[in-house]
DNA sequence: TATGAATGAGCCTTCATTCAT
DNA sequence: AATGAATGAAGGCTCATTCAT
């Protein structure tokens, strides 16, 4: 059901998705969507949420502490990228509102960004450096949604570049 | 005129700035406003498209062409950088609007973007980590909107690292 | 359970008393109160038709008609005010809806209301002084209900007074 | 304007009537009545302010401070009567909006009958006196108002037959 | 019998937009 | 050229009321 919402608000916007539309979409009245979430503001929330939530564990999911810094990073990007092909609506909404800085809503998506930046500033050891390069994969992720083609793995390995001048020097492992 | 509508959407983004307010700020009645715009969408593209004109042209000056291609981009940099020091509403209502995917409005702005991401191809050699330069910078130039206290140069020097794994290797400059 | 819609009612009238909130307050579901009642003016009335026979039966009982009519009526009085202090939620429905004369529900209160007017009209010979009278019964009734100090005996002496001029002069007694 | 917002509140109650009905009836649309009272309670608490003060004003303006009290009450009652003949709906809403004691538009209400009760008590010297006055004034007002072919002056000597035990023995004018 | 879940209908409010002056 | 006054259309939200269990 917050799928339905997820799509609506993805193609129109917070504002031009109406609780008509989506209720209509949903396939339930809109009583209902107050019952569960109590306004627009709630159902929003609640999407965005569970958007950022399951973003922000399939990229801990990925990563094993056991492993060297630049394998551990390559495997975070990739799954970003695979929540980003999985998932277009809910990223949507998520970039969109990555940007929007009024609001009790942004906070959400505001403390995902932070979540994730402070990730990666543990990899970098460099705050401005871990925004520029959640920026990046932000701008590459949605510049990836008009050209599908491109397969992840480039992506990836673009992403990896970017990241390479920051990279502390044990790049190359043991073995 | 176009400052007070800016600000406004600035301040309050596009859906919460009413055209009463707006018209208000500016000090003028709204007829007028439509007159000189012909509707909301109107004076929001404008707004955008005179932005972006400029900050294209801020970055296109710096940018001498008989300079070595780091150098440029770094003035290039600079010049963006600058622009955003000089006008957070403007760059506040570009950001948002660079992932607003949908609606009318976005066509221009993802057009500014193109512009810059080609001006980034033609240095790069590659037009998807042109892209995930752009977003760099964007996110970058967003941070430093709540960390104003960083000087610009080091945001540049950040950027120039990000980009360095993809400069041509004529870095080292022959004079 | 009609005692918890009565407090619903007399707290915030009856539009403000929702149907889910009186369910609530008595412990209820929703659809027992409207296979009890049909309709939320089906338990409206009952409220309304409850509170006023016991009024009226209140006011009835407490005038032995073999009493001279002066002694009946302060008894009637007295009854009245017990019953006002004794149901502060019943009188404050009752003196609302009093003046409402719109609806089908008025008539219920308007006809316990006549009931009265009656009754003190057998006792007055006049119709219209005995609306002034109950009227005046209704609004020291109301405004004893914030100044609760002025003891019950006090006001119905008031009454008395109001009534003097229009008693027969039957008023001294024989015996 | 407020006329028909008048007639509409009579007719139905607060709840009952509804802005689009009112602005049809009052021959403009509903914006213009939220531009000019900023609020359906706005529209209400304007009108019934507007009713209470011309009641106001009428009884006040039918004192002549020289005459003796017992003049003075009789033209205030019948300025009263003649209020209420001449506007029944403002009337209807002042006497149905004196007993509802909840929200705030009530204070309005409640403040007029306060003056009413006050000046009064000026003339009883017995506040709660007073109050029974004013509630046998409301009573019979209202009952009037489903009896019109009973001439006004009746009522007013009626009225003063109930005012008769607490007039101060002035009665009898010096000629 | 008793209820959780569901809804149709309607209301207040706002806003982009336009006349008449 | 400029505006005060006016509106059609739509949106968020609530409530009395009813099925399906």
């Amino acid at each position: 059901m917050l799928d339905a919402a997820g799509a609506a608000f993805a193609d129109r916007g917070f504002h031009g998705a109406s609780m008509d539309a989506i209720a209509e979409t949903a396939g339930i009245s809109k009583p209902m969507l107050y019952n569960y979430f109590g306004s627009k503001d709630g159902l929003y929330v609640a999407y965005v949420e569970r958007s950022g939530q399951a973003l922000l564990e399939a990229m801990r999911g990925a990563s094993d502490p056991a492993e060297p810094v630049d394998v551990r990073l390559r495997a975070g990007v990739l799954a970003f990228l695979a929540y980003v092909d999985d998932h277009r609506a809910g990223w949507s909404v998520l970039y969109r509102e990555a940007s929007a800085q009024g609001g009790p809503l942004a906070a959400k998506v505001a403390g995902l960004r932070l979540s994730i930046a402070r990730m990666l500033t543990a990899v970098f050891g460099d705050e401005a450096f871990a925004h520029a390069f959640v920026g990046a994969g932000e701008s590459v992720a949605n510049w990836w949604l008009q050209h599908p083609e491109v397969p992840r793995a480039d992506l990836a390995e673009l992403l990896m570049k970017v990241a390479k001048p920051e990279l502390p020097r044990t790049r190359r492992r043991r073995t």
